[in-house]
DNA sequence: CGTTTACAAACGAACGTTCGTTTGCTTATG
DNA sequence: CATAAGCAAACGAACGTTCGTTTGTAAACG
């Protein structure tokens, strides 16, 4: 028997699953404790509140889009390998995070009003880089010159961020087919 | 003082309107009594359960989606032009029935599991009358032969069932210049 | 024409259950 | 042995729903 005891992270990562399936408020303390082997009572030993809980998880993917999103503009390159490298990092978080992910793009709106500011501050932080990917990749002729940067990004972002509601790792597109069907469409659609 | 009394369609239309706003386990019975000047418990006289009311609402925005469908496969037109009427008319049943749709979007996994099943299949069927009209347009040469049917229609829906999510009356965009912004995008991409 | 009958809509109280959370005690681990 | 983790019990509030009753209006009838 190697059951260990169970840590915060442990608590935030069941929290981030149970959202993901059932949304936060279809997810009940005690449904959370079940999916530990604990009573609901016990969680209290690692989180302040519920509310706190979505905090964490939700935050949690704030940070992982905002690193994807670095790490791809940090190298060098053309606009449009930039666009490609965003749109393959999204898809990374996605699938590597898929809970939190799911989370952070259908629950953050339960949050309490000062949070979901500023979650939706990161989400417009994080568009405005794919924004200015297209705008420069227009400037430098890349791109169409009718393309327009905010609603092309939307568009992007749209496709991108579906992926968790249709994409299983068992159908017949793996990541890096799933990562260039995107990235053809996208670009053919810019070009 | 003309305060009519409450009809059925009243009760349904407020409960798309809450279960769009906080969602359908964030609406409680008394929320929409209030919504609507009652008590909770008064709901009753016109509905049978809570869950019946989430049911009425979802398939509402099934039907209005399959309309909206067949109507734009109705007229005899070249694929291109039909892809571009499917995404004009999806384009209108969402902005002319922003709950409805929002619930039919979000809301419908809370549905009981047998309702829920019939629901996928609409969806299902509704995608696959973009699928339809893509393959079509591969075959007869208006659509690039690369195209994958299958992947282009679930991108199209991602930014059609995202409009929700983002635009508003008030922004820089009208509803035909987003429609518009929508069908060059897509069909650049096909192209 | 006036009165009774019928009915749908809404009320207000209460049902049993579940919710998020608190408290005090016990157990296990470092 | 000190401390963090978990249990058991309980809290008050809210949940979906049911109940018996009241209200206003419309239909039926003497």
């Amino acid at each position: 028997m190697v059951t260990t005891r169970n840590t915060r992270q442990d608590v935030v990562a069941a929290a981030g699953r149970l959202f993901a399936e059932r949304g936060y408020h279809g997810t009940s303390m005690r449904d959370l404790g079940k999916e530990l082997g604990l009573l609901g009572s016990s969680l209290y030993s690692h989180v302040e509140s519920k509310q706190d809980l979505l905090v964490e998880v939700v935050e949690e993917g704030a940070r992982l889009f905002e690193a994807s999103a670095n790490r791809a503009m940090a190298v060098p390159a053309r606009s449009e390998d930039r666009l490609r490298a965003l749109v393959a990092g999204h898809v990374d978080v996605v699938l590597d995070n898929l809970d939190v992910a799911r989370t952070f793009l259908n629950e953050a709106r339960m949050l309490d009003p000062e949070h979901r500011r500023r979650v939706i501050g990161a989400r417009d932080h994080y568009e405005h880089t794919y924004r200015d990917v297209i705008r420069r990749g227009v400037d430098e002729g890349d791109f169409n010159e009718g393309a327009d940067p905010r609603t092309a990004s939307i568009f992007i972002l749209s496709i991108l961020n579906a992926i968790e509601r249709w994409y299983s790792d068992e159908g017949p597109l793996d990541r890096s087919a799933l990562v260039d069907e995107i990235n053809e469409f996208v670009v053919s659609a810019l070009r």
